[in-house]
DNA sequence: GTCTATATTGCGATAGAC
DNA sequence: GTCTATCGCAATATAGAC
């Protein structure tokens, strides 16, 4: 529709509730609640409901490459700093203030074939930096393996952790990087 | 409510919708037609939706606990056997034939706390036997890290997987924990 | 840009005949 | 155990005033 930073701050509210309640559970009214409007006032900003997902998911894959690329850019220039560099970010985007990103990857199937078609690019191109960074630790002989295997074995460890991280727990995001890249460099010694 | 074998193959076929649609997204009406009858019929086998989740995840969850359990008894007594074992019996029930274990790892946010509740002892069952074989594995040094992180990325690799494996591709599931295997325990040589 | 009011659809679930 | 018929409700989305 547009780009205001209004339509900004209501696509963030949306995916807080997205988060708390997955795409299907979470009502135009109880968006529009959150937003501080009614619920008819919400069409104004957004087509449907579908545009909301469409717009939660852009930002939450744009964010994440966007840190991604950041911390790449921060980071030493060893292929292990690098593979730690990503992870931190990914589980930054993701576990952190209840994230658009989280509602990138649990939702994906619940857009409708135009927006998963305008936005399989942009998530292909977060993908592609990840396998970049893969290939770079295979090259260094950090890792072993295929290429493609070892991406979504890596991605999936950290996507799951959505699932049983509490932030309010013992170990920070770091530490859980820290951890996985240990687990597949250090493995037998 | 009952345990007959009608109420199971009704189960059964209940399980394929909701890998298919999702919980949500899955009505009473589809879920009669899949099964041949009309939707009044289907609260004569079930009393409320909610009770046909909680049927599929139970049987989701005790299938993967026996299949799991099955693997070990048949394979060779090494940590390194046994870890394989796990991963090839969790990946089988979890991509073989759009099965009932999909649902109880991607649905239980959906079941109301009263069956959540039930069900959880049959889960920390699974996961429990998950931990033994991780703590196998640490203890004969094939593995280093932390017993309850690599216990979790180690499933969230392998649960992720339903969202990119393809069973018509070039890889067998065994491929796949071979591959998970060799990456958490060949790491740096 | 937000409101009130409402159209319309499809959902989960029930009642009672057979 | 399955059917037909339907209830009651909550969902997305629209229309038009302000």
């Amino acid at each position: 529709m547009n780009d205001s930073p209004r339509r900004k701050e209501l696509t963030r509210q949306a995916a807080q509730l997205f988060v708390q309640e997955g795409f299907d559970r979470t009502t135009v009214r109880m968006l529009a609640q959150e937003m501080g409007i009614k619920s008819g006032s919400l069409f104004h900003h957004f087509r449907d409901k579908q545009e909301i997902l469409a717009a939660v998911i852009e930002e939450g894959t744009q964010n994440a490459l966007v840190m991604a690329k950041a911390a790449l850019e921060a980071c030493d220039h060893t292929a292990e700093a690098r593979l730690q560099a990503m992870a931190r970010a990914h589980l930054q985007t993701l576990l952190t203030d209840r994230n658009a990103h989280v509602v990138a990857l649990y939702e994906w199937r619940r857009l409708d074939p135009g927006a998963r078609d305008h936005l399989s690019h942009l998530r292909d191109a977060y993908e592609s930096l990840w396998e970049q960074v893969i290939d770079e630790a295979l090259e260094a002989g950090l890792i072993h393996g295929d290429r493609f295997l070892v991406s979504r074995f890596v991605m999936g460890a950290l996507n799951w952790t959505v699932r049983w991280y509490d932030p309010a727990g013992p170990r920070s995001t770091d530490d859980l990087a820290h951890e996985l890249v240990a687990m597949i460099t250090h493995g037998a010694a």
